[in-house]
DNA sequence: CCAATATGTTAACCGTGGTTCCCGTTTCTT
DNA sequence: AAGAAACGGGAACCACGGTTAACATATTGG
């Protein structure tokens, strides 16, 4: 069962009712990181949910509305989180730091689906939507640069922009490109990358 | 002229014949960047360069023939630049990879344009030439891995391989960010990342 | 001077795939 | 039991955009 993974749990607590959006939503996320957005026909996302062609819309309005659910899901796990390690980001900034490394590490090869959706496929959202996500996307990029300054105060706000996107960028790469399956050996991995990164000497 | 990287050159050396056909690819490749290559329109090509709509195949046989002359234009530079790089690797390894990151980190920004083309629309090729030119880009991807644990023996195999991965998403993500129109600052910045990612303690 | 070639233009074609229509069937409620 | 609501199937619709067709012009070489 290493390939479905997070969206497990999207289906176990369903109700009857609903259960059925969720699974579209599961398979979907599947087809989509498997052949990206474009190439993944309503057909085809019916036809792996055992339910064929246009009965997807009875639960969605539109293949749209299932891509922005799933980068919705996506974007507000990855808020939570982030508040959740910033929370004694007074305290201690450096172990708020590393506490966010640690859980970003591992969250995201645990949901490798919707990492990698969030980030790849946000292009295919209408303008309005899209905007609107990536402003989202950008504050809490912006949390994570404002806490690396607080540590290492001598960065530019470049050079620390630059780390973080780097981090992020490198997670999704390696997701990307299946290089185990192993996910807690990825995890273990990217997260000792990640903070070195963010600990390397600056560049200027 | 920020805006207009590498593709610039292309256009300069012409002779009569030809010179439409590098503005054609410099024009495609810089809408392929802005919008994404499905959002690019035929006419939108045609339209970039003064001509209008089907004219554009008087010089290609089609959009996808395009693209892959772009992303071969890429990857050859790619190939080129790391052999030129791991010539001396008999001599001194450390030396040898120090002039990859070199090479790497300075010829990723000045190309943008076609580094991000290369990583992010090959999924539109078909099949055939998506698998040729993937197997090229894993080609080189294992010479760097080599390389790598040559300097580094400790590594395990993953160990290198997603460092090598994170190195190569790691530019592009900054690339694709738009982090600041100063590629000299950029490159500088990087490099010191991807010396930081390979030079990390393995995780594991 | 006159084919032949290169290069454009506009209009039409057409495959694809998301969406809508219309009609059954099952399920839940009263 | 009956009617409503949820759910599903298959056919048809329709917009979009890559491609082709049909038809100019201009340049070039013999």
């Amino acid at each position: 069962m290493a390939e479905s993974d997070e969206l497990e749990s999207l289906i176990s607590q369903g109700r009857k009712h609903g259960v059925r959006k969720r699974v579209i939503l599961l398979q979907a996320a599947r087809l989509f990181v498997e052949r990206g957005y474009a190439d993944t026909g309503i057909d085809d996302i019916g036809a792996a949910v055992g339910i064929s062609g246009p009965a997807v819309y009875r639960h969605f309005p539109g293949k749209q509305a299932i891509l922005l659910a799933l980068i919705e899901l996506s974007l507000e796990r990855l808020q939570e989180g982030t508040q959740a390690a910033l929370a004694n980001r007074d305290r201690d900034p450096q172990e708020a730091l590393i506490a966010l490394v640690d859980w970003f590490s591992r969250s995201s090869v645990e949901n490798r689906s919707l990492t990698l959706i969030m980030q790849a496929e946000l292009l295919w959202l209408p303008e309005q939507d899209r905007r609107r996500l990536n402003r989202q996307m950008r504050q809490i990029r912006e949390e994570w640069v404002g806490l690396l300054i607080e540590v290492r105060p001598e960065l530019s706000d470049l050079a620390a922009r630059i780390a973080v996107t780097s981090v992020m960028g490198m997670v999704t790469a390696v997701l990307a490109a299946r290089l185990s399956d192993d996910i807690r050996a990825l995890g273990v991995h990217l997260r000792a990358q990640m903070l070195a990164v963010l600990h390397a000497p600056a560049g200027l």
